[in-house]
DNA sequence: GACAGAGGTTAGCCATTGCTTACGGTAAGT
DNA sequence: ACTTACCGTAAGCAATGGCTAACCTCTGTC
């Protein structure tokens, strides 16, 4: 397979771009046919298919046959990867950040009482 | 300026890349310089410097001068950007995901009322 | 069975990207 | 002043990505 790089990689460049993020929110509304998805949107069909394609192996959506149609709908698993990896750098990202905030201010404080009026 | 698209799509297409994405998980910990981050990654210095750029236009870093080096750190507006659109779709497509499941619950019950033992 | 509608796949084109090498510029040490 | 260390930028290249047009498959209908 080509299962080479990380599940996390694979959501962040699916939803990286535009027209893919366009696909996703419209499917936020509920489930969706290809046909249906592309006749509001400024790329052809089988554009659509193919975004459709790397959102699947994304883990962000679902398909499933309805006839001749073909249903797709919102897979959690995909934005589940996506907020475990933010939630894990949440925190430590906001702690780094305020600490160097802090060690700034301490840094400018220590100027103030070097230049006495 | 070149900012024709929106910062969302500068925020996941920046963490797509997994060097990027090591950079960023590298002043997670803490300020860094640039040759500093260099030095344990796979790739040549410029290349960091011009992951740094781009993870910089995305608001995900700032960099602060510091003599003849140069130390960068992580910038909490670039993963709120996407914590936002996270948000923004979390309960709904959570939301659309369960009434599907619900919805296909239900034909699976109707069918076994077709055929009963 | 022929036909039409829906959708996945391929080939090819053009733009973007990630990388290295080479260069230029600035800051500290001597 | 000369040298050394650190860093950004430009040029060039191989690889990837997004798109369209053309093809093929499958389903439902007459």
């Amino acid at each position: 397979m080509t299962n080479s790089f990380a599940l996390t990689t694979r959501a962040f460049s699916a939803l990286a771009d535009p027209t893919r993020r366009a696909v996703f929110e419209r499917l936020a509304d509920g489930p969706r046919a290809v046909g249906e998805l592309a006749r509001d949107l400024p790329v052809s069909r089988p554009a659509v298919s193919q975004h459709l394609k790397v959102l699947r192996e994304a883990g962000l959506v679902t398909d499933r046959p309805d006839g001749a149609r073909r249903v797709y709908q919102i897979d959690p698993q995909g934005l589940g990867q996506i907020r475990a990896w933010l939630d894990r750098f949440w925190d430590e990202a906001l702690e780094a950040f305020k600490a160097e905030v802090e060690r700034t201010e301490v840094e400018i404080q220590e100027d103030e009482e070097l230049t006495p009026p």
